[in-house]
DNA sequence: TGCCTCGGTATCATTCGGTAACCACTGTGA
DNA sequence: TCACAGTGGTTACCGAATGATACCGAGGCA
């Protein structure tokens, strides 16, 4: 199977930690630097930096800086990135969804020893 | 918003790399640990052994030993397995179709330094 | 004069993933 | 008889990625 490893380069992208859950947040309009890092919970300033420098890289979402200060820089999806968010809908809905039988599966298996 | 710790603590199982390529593979039934490890390119045996260690703990597959030699052990996806493969099937789609798209982005971006 | 916000860097510690070697056991071939 | 391969791992080690923390400049506000 072929595929398998340009799947792969794509999860590079998409399954680094953040990625998908910074593209979630975005679905409803631009957010600033500060807005996204108060709205996902754990994120640190480096790594939510790094982040967004990959989506933009990748042509998943679009910087814009307004010169004025105190500092004013945007994020949003590109049409590419809304095509992403759709497809990571379901996974992200099943993930809420099955926390606790993944909970309740770990805590089983962890008492089995 | 909260779901964001919940959607992590996810993330977390699916996003390590290997994980939904695991689950893509056993789609079609279950396969042994050499069937996989051939079929998926690029993986180290040891993080082939942790990530099915993972998502056994989880309950995403089943792990199931034939006291035989040479030893013979198949992993099956159980039916929250099953699901998570369909919540993850279209962005295991999206990655395909989009990788063109991301690999012109980027060297898009790089060549403007 | 301090002290705050915003959008980051710089620095360091910790964790993760990859490589290579080794293991037990059996079957196969020379 | 002796070597070697396949199977499903484990272990030690190392470099890369990640995370925590501190700091920065410019302006606003008291």
């Amino acid at each position: 199977m072929q595929d398998v490893c340009r799947t792969r380069a794509v999860l590079d992208i998409v399954g680094d930690k953040w990625a998908l859950l910074v593209v979630r947040m975005l679905k409803d309009g631009p957010l600033r630097f500060t807005e996204l890092k108060r709205a996902i919970d754990g994120i640190s300033q480096r790594m939510l930096t790094v982040t967004l420098r990959d989506l933009e890289r990748d042509g998943i979402l679009t910087r814009t800086v307004r010169n004025v200060m105190p500092p004013h820089v945007s994020y949003e999806l590109t049409p590419t990135g809304r095509t992403l968010r759709e497809a990571a809908a379901p996974l992200l809905e099943w993930s809420l969804e099955n926390l606790p039988h993944i909970e309740a599966a770990r805590a089983a298996y962890d008492s089995r020893g």
